[in-house]
DNA sequence: CATAACATGTTATAACATAACACTATTAGT
DNA sequence: ACTAATAGTGTTATGTTATAACATGTTATG
């Protein structure tokens, strides 16, 4: 039930992934790891993951919240808010500082240093990877400095929503 | 009264930049700006700015809020933010995401992708651009996407406070 | 000097996030 | 299987960050 990757009009970058074979590749894969790493792939993680994973696209933690509770979940903040630095601590889950908000892993080998290109006006959200990007960080180690972690986030308009007005 | 800038054991990107002409220079920097651009340096866009740049650390909307409260302006959320947001469309004073936090440029040619350099342990924040960090934006207009704005961050640890102690 | 545009002041509230503690479920050691 | 320890979830309260909406003052321009 592929689709296919070619022949569209859109930005490419926000439609060149398959999200039917995403959403269950990365259940599957979520479940994998877990078990490989004997953690708990509880009930509550896995509806937090599904959320977000379902629509691939970046949720605030109360929007997740809301999410919980229709599907009969506590949804007291500090519900989402753990299972996301769970989720994210192992690279399911990364957070979108320009929104003050989640999005669902979208890197199968977890790249530890993603990078995020934002529109602006549809806040659709794509992850790509440097060499994708054309983003460079192999010299990224600054002297007398130990780099852990990098937070990249392009914004912009995409061509989608530049065609459908100007600015 | 310019400071030696070598010699230093202490993280470079850190201290390789003179604060005491940093200052001075930053006020007039942006008086010029202003005063080209036909916009109001007002009493309290200057002591907003005055308030980063003095420090040159990165400091909260609030904390920026207490300073002005000390010193004798008004001190509701708005004040603050609407200065901050003035002084970041001209490139004066940018945020730093990971710290919801703001803090003067200390780049002379405002060049419009910042990238940071930030300690986790003593919370400095260092301004590095594309050719010291090693990072490269060259290419990274992606395709069918157009980039206006990027927020880079590194966070990690510098030499000072990982020499302080062994995490 | 009127008036439009810009800047600041104020109140209230929205949006985002965590502390602290209680309780339950799972796991590991005996 | 029992029990102690650990991990996970639930709940209340509160802390922190940011903006909406509207009032007032100030400056530039015809």
């Amino acid at each position: 039930m592929k689709k296919k990757r070619e022949g569209k009009t859109t930005s490419k970058i926000f439609d060149d992934h398959d999200h039917g074979m995403c959403f269950d590749d990365a259940i599957e894969q979520i479940e994998n790891y877990f078990l490989k790493k004997n953690l708990q792939f509880t009930p509550l993680r896995r509806k937090v993951f599904e959320i977000l994973i379902r629509d691939h696209k970046p949720l605030g933690a109360y929007e997740i919240l809301e999410a919980l509770g229709r599907d009969g979940f506590s949804s007291s903040p500090p519900i989402a808010y753990r299972v996301l630095d769970f989720l994210m601590e192992h690279g399911f889950v990364h957070k979108i500082q320009g929104l003050n908000a989640f999005i669902a892993c979208s890197n199968p080998n977890h790249s530890h240093s993603p990078a995020f290109v934002i529109c602006r006006k549809c806040e659709k959200v794509a992850e790509v990877d440097e060499k994708k990007s054309g983003i460079s960080f192999a010299s990224a180690n600054i002297e007398n400095f130990e780099v852990e972690k990098t937070t990249v986030e392009m914004t912009g308009v995409c061509t989608t929503c530049s065609r459908a007005a100007t600015i």
